[in-house]
DNA sequence: GGCGCGAGTTCACTATAGGAAACAGGTTTT
DNA sequence: AAAACCTGTTTCCTATAGTGAACTCGCGCC
């Protein structure tokens, strides 16, 4: 079948790669999505357009299918590469952390603006931060600089009503219940407009690999 | 053929999957990394073991290339499968987006046991998934098996009480107001346990480069 | 100018991917 | 229990991806 020759696999290690065409089993990862919802073959075939036969090929890697059959696996089955190449890893992962937060029982931190509690604090090792603040800030003028920093936020008003400040935009009146999501580099500050201090929701994600 | 479980075709949905056939320049790209380390198409042969006149083709799309060649591809040129494919460089960044949902004003899905009213879904790029979901659940049986998907998930409970399942925990009472975090690859599901449908707010991350 | 040389493209051929239909178990129907 | 059906595999055949060789163009050189 695909058999690397010799001498590819001689110039790829001549040339300081990596030795490892690392095997890929897209086959056993196809077979194991298509399962996973319950299709059969003629399923995806409905829903790729390609034959019934070649999926057949494509998942007991008698074939190596095409970029283009690839792409149509992809749209047809609305998963994305990433998703079609990365399963072996995610599975040994398998990890099943938790981390619970008692109303009123996160970890506060209090500034002149706002007062933050930090929720799920215990775990050290995830991709979203999530926060729960008082938003004590009357007005714009009480904040010295834009607040501002890596990545997204996504923010919904719990308690009162806000407004929201942020850089390109005019000023954003929130009521409870509404919510937000913006690139967090933006400058942005928050204050409440309520008799009482505003609450709100926020979840941040955390640096990435640029 | 079983519909994919509630929250899974929700992040599908939310993820954009429209029925855009991505033209996805596959070619463009490749000499665009090419030309970028000064490489000539004999070089990238050496490198990579394809043909020149294979590369070539591929360059000008005129051939589709064999998911093998793309994988010499990657090795032999060092580097990963997104990379090739993600052209316009998320390097334009320093962006300023947002999306404003008002209370009552996302994008509803409704399902058996849940009603999801997915948030901020004008964005179409973000890394995380906001979500309001009424729980109509009340028993752990009326799921089929149990919710899953890639990445992490946080939860908190906006109104009423509920019952959390985990695959690999004892069920967890959460009163309103009370939160949680979890990696979302472990099964679960929820159920009501307020005499109204109690109401929750999730924010889960999305898939990512590996 | 002719000549050599190294870049990319095109050609002609072989290897292989993709598709229609036939085949081989199972399960359900009657 | 045969018939009708599904599902997945296998068999051809055609369309196309991959290859080495031939070709083309530009550039420097004496």
């Amino acid at each position: 079948m695909t058999e690397t020759n010799d001498q590819d696999a001689a110039l790829r290690i001549a040339s300081g790669r990596k030795p490892f065409v690392e095997p890929l089993r897209l086959g056993e990862r196809l077979r194991e999505i298509r399962l996973a919802n319950q299709w059969t073959l003629e399923d995806v075939s409905q829903r790729t357009g390609l034959a019934r036969s070649t999926l057949s090929k494509i998942e007991n890697d008698q074939i190596s299918p095409t970029f283009t059959a690839v792409q149509k696996l992809i749209s047809g089955l609305g998963i994305d590469l990433p998703q079609l190449l990365s399963p072996p890893r995610q599975q040994a992962r398998t990890t099943g952390r938790r981390d619970l937060t008692r109303r009123g029982h996160g970890e506060l931190h209090p500034t002149p603006t706002y007062e933050h509690e930090l929720l799920s604090c215990e775990l050290a090792q995830k991709r979203m931060i999530p926060f729960k603040t008082i938003v004590r800030a009357r007005r714009f003028e009480e904040f010295s600089e834009w607040v501002r920093h890596d990545g997204e936020e996504f923010l919904m008003v719990l308690e009162g009503e806000i407004l929201l400040y942020t850089e390109f935009y005019e000023p954003l009146q929130l009521e409870t219940g509404d919510s937000i999501y913006f690139d967090s580099a933006m400058g942005h500050a928050l204050v409440s407009t309520s008799d009482e201090d505003a609450v709100v929701l926020s979840v941040c994600t955390r640096g990435e690999a640029a």
